[in-house]
DNA sequence: GTGTCGGCCGTCTGCCGACAA
DNA sequence: TTGTCGGCAGACGGCCGACAC
């Protein structure tokens, strides 16, 4: 039995949108941890972050200094104009292009809060399946074993009567490109495989152990099929295009100069590469900021991704709080909070993190009028308190 | 019978020097007019050319405007601190890593001209020959055809006493990697053939009808292997690590830093995929554009590599002199003479050039002072006019 | 429930000279 | 001189249930 999803709805991300693939496939591909901010709403940009991200492509060890830019603020409100969703063309790894607009000096000084920018949610799909490859499915002994709740729950439903029952499943990748397996369910015990068509895919994406696919049923009644490679920190080359130091100047240059012109300048963010998130809205930035009480010694917990591909809190302790690199970026909300962490499995987590990044506990009643807050150092030069707001007037939860 | 090479000289380019791959290998890869300047010389470096080079590999079409950076002139003397030859991880396709230093003002005004900086040879190696890959040569069904003359001339001889002659080939490849080939000669009419090993390696590099092989024979009795692909347009995809626009801010904006700081930059050059060399021996620069007199309606010659690898001369004639992009760049030797070719074929042929890149055919003695030349505008500010030289000054051939 | 293996075909790889361009 | 092909033998791909964890 041939069942083809596609004549269903034939194509329609193509339609009126822009070309993007689909989000739910992105965020399955991306992990349970990635948001993106809204298209049209406001965000605040970390120059620090993105180099971090170049500094973790290129290979390049960041020996301690991360170069300013003069002009460029640690961080810059901006108006996010566009965010598209990619892969890829060669490694199918996911990531979304934003283009950033800093706000003028003017709008900087009149900002306040809109409701619909409190919105930063991750819709991860529930109707996928993520499994990490094992030898044999990568092997060109055999096929794909697949998962039985998996196949259950995500696979159309065989014809039980048919002996062996077995249909022919097409799968769209993230670039949109078709993918043919055969679906039987067989053996001793009985169990679900991909056959014919599973080891094409595998050479063709150079699948090896360890890395991961992703199936989604989508709600056009389509099968998407995204990967997620193992962490090969080998894999990150050096180009030969650029040298790091030139592109850790460019992506500074850009946003300078977009601040400097009041232009746009177009960034791209890689979730499975990128340390950490460098665009952040401008809410859940001024909550963390504003409305959090941090001091050394707090309790706070954090969500990791697991190698599964779930979430999981892990606790710690804050140890200090203070810029990451008070040479190059003073003032700067960027990774500024210290961390120990409780298990002893956490060695390899990172030491720092940003305070929008954790969830402090606090034993006794948590309301707190946000003008009782003491920032530990002042608010940098060129950022404003949010004038136009008094106390009660930003409604964060 | 099996010739092992390696034993005569166990990796002698890893030993004192810096990790470097072969020299003769490489100009081989980059083709019979690449050269590459001397390491403690004087360049001319043009961060238009140099953009333009990241335009065609990031497949962004320059559509008209490359941008300048304040305070970055359109050329720049540089020191030349060091030239590493290398070759991309990926794709094999070989590039040259320089670093440059920008002469400090007064550095700038006291330039002249030392003997040792006016060679500037491609030092093609002769022991080594080149095929373009057939669609047998590729296929699965069989192995390498080797041309006759290549065989005998490159690699080492066979014992003919034997039934059918043969041997086993070591070669090292760009990276050090050492492939093994069974070389035969058999058939009727008798041929030199590679058999086994030959499709492990073309699958490895991926490598297609079209492209082409490189062997050489080096004078460390060692065989050396290298790739060339040929020119696939649509091979060059848009990176996902940064927005072309930060890269083409970047160069440039490491360039001004080292200007501004008087220190170091570095930059990668790719012959296969640039237009035209931007890092050019000062001596070369300097004679083209002093001691050579050219104007409207000159005929010219210039050398174009052919697709098998050869050089071939092409005529033409100037039909104009200007500023290739007079508002981002005014005052620029580069690529300022229009032309127009002899030949209908020349079509696809550049429509314009540096004044370094060609060569002025004159029917009157050629002999002038240099003082008597007369450039069509004046020498832009900011370079010196090589005040310390005098009308014999410069032995420039 | 699922990872790996032995068994067993069938296809494709890869070496050979024939033949022609 | 060399690109492509038919022929052929052997290797590997790939589908199956057995079996163990």
């Amino acid at each position: 039995m041939r069942v083809s999803f596609s004549e269903f709805n034939p194509q329609p991300e193509e339609g009126g949108e822009k070309k993007c693939l689909n989000s739910e496939l992105w965020h399955a591909c991306a992990g349970p941890l990635v948001s993106l901010p809204h298209e049209g709403s406001r965000v605040v940009y970390f120059p620090q972050g993105h180099s971090e991200q170049v500094a973790a492509s290129t290979n390049k060890e960041i020996d301690g200094h991360i170069p300013n830019y003069p002009g460029l603020p640690p961080q810059l409100i901006c108006q996010l104009h566009n965010v598209t969703m990619d892969a890829d063309v060669e490694t199918d790894e996911v990531y979304a292009q934003m283009t950033l607009q800093p706000l003028s000096p003017q709008e900087q000084k009149d900002v306040c809060l809109l409701p619909a920018e409190l919105g930063n949610l991750s819709k991860q799909p529930t109707n996928y399946f993520c499994k990490i490859l094992t030898a044999s499915d990568t092997s060109t002994h055999g096929g794909f074993s697949v998962p039985r709740r998996a196949a259950e729950k995500v696979f159309p439903r065989l014809d039980y009567s048919q002996q062996p029952p077995a249909q022919e499943l097409i799968a769209k990748d993230l670039h949109g490109n078709e993918w043919k397996f055969r679906h039987i369910f067989r053996g001793q015990p009985k169990r679900h495989l991909l056959t014919t068509g599973w080891s094409v895919f595998v050479s063709a994406k150079r699948l090896v152990a360890g890395d991961s696919v992703i199936f989604i049923w989508n709600e056009n009644n389509q099968l998407l099929l995204g990967i997620r490679r193992a962490n090969r920190p080998q894999t990150v080359l050096p180009s030969s295009m650029l040298s790091s130091d030139s592109m850790r100047i460019g992506l500074l240059a850009a946003a300078a100069h977009a601040v400097a012109t009041n232009s746009r300048f177009t960034i791209f963010f890689n979730p499975r590469a990128c340390p950490s998130e460098f665009v952040i809205p401008l809410a859940k930035y001024a909550k963390a900021v504003y409305h959090t009480r941090v001091s050394v010694g707090m309790r706070f917990r954090i969500l990791f991704e697991t190698e599964e591909s779930s979430v999981r809190r892990y606790m710690g302790t804050i140890t200090g709080i203070g810029d990451l690199d008070p040479v190059h970026w003073p003032n700067s909300h960027w990774q500024s909070v210290k961390v120990g962490w409780d298990e002893s499995t956490a060695g390899e987590r990172q030491p720092r993190v940003s305070l929008w990044e954790i969830e402090p506990l606090t034993t006794f009643p948590v309301y707190q009028s946000p003008l009782s807050l003491r920032l530990k150092r002042p608010w940098p030069s060129g950022l404003p308190l949010f004038p136009g707001l008094s106390n009660g007037d930003m409604n964060l939860n």
